[in-house]
RNA sequence: GCACUAGUAGCUCAAUUGGAUAGAGCAUCUGACUACGGAUCAGAAGGUUGAGGGUUCGAAUCCUUCCUGGUGCGCCA
């Protein structure tokens, strides 16, 4: 199914061409037509006839005249006004809009065009670094990765998330040094990775201050590399004791990966990056490294292998790419992290290019989320753990449900509360733009009115417990077999928002923001919340009532849908 | 120093990537519950979009200079 944007930006390619017969210019533009800003200039929009008006040397409101001739026959439009300098105004017919509903609502995509067909993405997102706990940091990759993971597989394609765990990094020699000498197996047992990140930044802090101990950490960390059984051993059983970790949270989060291959996986694979930059004369030598030069792209140098023969973070990415390629051919690659790996991210994509790899890559960035005092860092441990986040979340959430559905059982509140608890966490970060800097603070992410996950979740509650109430009186109703119709201008505001549901799908999958699809719901619920205030439903006269139902329930299925595009979800009770 | 990035109402953020009179939430003020769920709704007030210059039918958005923050800039990831 088209979106609407897209029928009417095809009704007027047509008629431009229809108007301008032969005419080059116009064969080859593409026309588009978006929603209008302001409900006075109508439904739908075009600005195109101002952009002709040079190619075609003709006055824009001229242009438009000769366009409007032709699309004022589309059964499509009620209305098509020019106004201003060119612009088209076009109002949707109110027979075509109500039929649009049904099919929207009897399509499996809510009458999203399934855009991603036959298209593969691999979303690299969440990545925590192993032996060291989730803090809140990490919740902006998890969810935002999280949220354009389910959109894009709504829309078609087919995804392939991967988290690219951090495990095999250079803090396994702190961490196997410091666990040698004081690791405390009582506390391990009870809470693993506790104890290692107590572990590692011990270590860390010893290694300043003693050259000595931070050679000791070096020497472990090659005996790791060159696959020393006893350190394999306990590194294994570090990373089973963070994944597990980890998974208790992704299971709150109802986060899923389709791989779980961390930089480990890559290991063996390393030198032959080596080998094909090399066979492709990109390698050179400088000061005892093995690097590819980026100078002509301003990009510096990309160290591939460190002076003491190891290879780090972009010999491993490339290793991670030549092998997803290879796998799964995806279109395009998903790279979901903050804004400090930008220039990591240019150096790398610039080699892979430079190697062959010609498949799409994007650095979806995001801001990094800072304390109010100031930036936090495992090492020096002012972080939040994203446990201890969650749990509070949860907590407060519980207290509001208790407060206001006290005959609720009580499992039954406690389901409530992590969805509006975790609800509330996920929508703060996605309801704004990714790259903006984020100072957390306990209030915001946990807001509980306004543009927040509650108000969604309540819009949605309130019109299941409308359509339980529906049932309950009359059980005879069949609101299925009524007519979607939207005398009232509320009403039919509130069907044209339905029917605009495809469109903030594939605005926020393209852009990579989720916030537009938070943006959207907002403003459905919003303009339903108004609905519901002033026009009554179940006191309507029948008919008119079987028909409100129906359109109600649209809209819950509507936000239900699109909150769990974000990962949100939406009880029928809150 | 260079690069990237941000600066919008008192506060937190939007603005469909160049469209029409820059919109929400919070906070403030006024009003609506013997009600289909008040976790709500209606309304008021709040702006030189950091500053200047430029591009054009049209700029918060593009170019340019400056100011202020953030981040990065060779062996971490």
């Amino acid at each position: 199914m088209n979106t609407i944007e897209q029928e009417l930006a095809d009704a007027v390619q047509a008629a431009l061409c229809t108007a301008f017969p032969g005419e080059e210019t116009v064969g080859a533009f593409a026309a588009s037509v978006v929603k209008t800003a302001d409900a006075r200039h109508g439904d739908y929009q075009c600005n195109d006839c101002m952009q002709l008006a040079k190619t075609l040397r003709l006055a824009p409101r001229m242009i438009a005249e000769k366009v409007t001739g032709v699309l004022r026959e589309n059964q499509v439009v009620e209305s098509v006004e020019i106004a201003g300098p060119g612009f088209i105004n076009f109002r949707l017919s109110q027979t075509w809009l109500e039929d649009r509903l049904a099919l929207v609502e009897s399509d499996a995509f809510r009458g999203t065009p399934q855009v991603g067909e036959g298209q593969t993405v691999v979303l690299d997102y969440s990545s925590p670094n192993v032996a060291k706990p989730m803090h809140i940091g990490h919740i902006r990759s998890t969810v935002i990765g999280n949220a354009l993971d389910r959109l894009h597989r709504y829309c078609g394609f087919r995804v392939v998330a991967d988290n690219h765990l951090g495990d095999w990094g250079t803090q396994f020699g702190l961490i196997l040094t410091g666990y040698r000498h004081f690791a405390d197996q009582e506390a391990l047992k009870a809470s693993p990775v506790q104890e290692l990140e107590r572990v590692y930044v011990e270590s860390y802090q010893r290694s300043k201050e003693d050259e000595s101990w931070l050679d000791a950490a070096r020497e472990e960390l090659v005996k790791l590399q060159a696959g020393d059984e006893e350190n394999l051993r306990l590194w294994k059983s570090f990373v089973e004791m963070s994944m597990g970790e980890f998974h208790k949270i992704y299971d709150r989060l109802d986060v899923r990966f389709d791989l779980e291959r961390g930089e480990s996986f890559y290991n063996d694979k390393l030198a032959e990056v080596l080998e094909t930059l090399q066979s492709k004369g990109l390698l050179e030598e400088s000061e005892g490294a093995q690097v590819v030069n980026l100078e002509e792209e301003k990009l510096g140098v990309c160290i591939v292998r460190k002076r003491d023969g190891g290879y780090n973070y972009a010999t491993t990415d490339l290793a991670t790419v030549f092998s997803r390629v290879e796998e799964f051919s995806p279109e395009t690659i998903l790279y979901v992290t903050d804004e400090r790996q930008q220039r990591h991210f240019q150096q790398f994509f610039s080699v892979a290019k430079k190697v062959g790899i010609d498949t799409r890559m994007e650095h979806v960035w995001f801001g990094l989320m800072r304390l109010p005092e100031a930036t936090f860092s495992t090492r020096q441990g002012n972080v939040i753990k994203l446990e201890a986040l969650l749990d509070e979340a949860e907590r407060r959430a519980l207290e509001m449900v208790e407060s206001s559905s006290p005959e609720m059982p009580e499992a039954t509140q406690r389901a409530v509360a992590k969805a509006v608890g975790i609800g509330s966490i996920k929508y703060a970060d996605l309801s704004q733009n990714p790259q903006s800097l984020v100072t957390f603070t306990w209030e915001k992410a946990m807001a509980l009115d306004g543009n927040s996950a509650p108000y969604l979740q309540y819009a949605h509650a309130r019109i299941r417990s409308v359509l339980d109430k529906y049932a309950d009186q009359f059980p005879e109703g069949k609101p299925e077999e009524a007519d979607f119709a939207l005398p009232e201008p509320l009403e039919r505001e509130l069907g044209l928002k339905i029917a605009r549901f495809p469109e903030a799908v594939l605005v926020a999958a393209r852009t990579y923001r989720p916030n537009f699809m938070a943006d959207y719901l907002f403003d459905l619920a919003q303009t339903y919340s108004t609905y519901h205030q002033s026009i009554p439903f179940l006191r309507a006269e029948p008919g008119v009532r079987e028909s409100r139902m129906r359109l109600i329930r649209l809209v819950a299925d509507t936000l239900k849908t699109g909150l769990g595009l974000l990962g949100i979800e939406a009880p029928d009770r809150i």
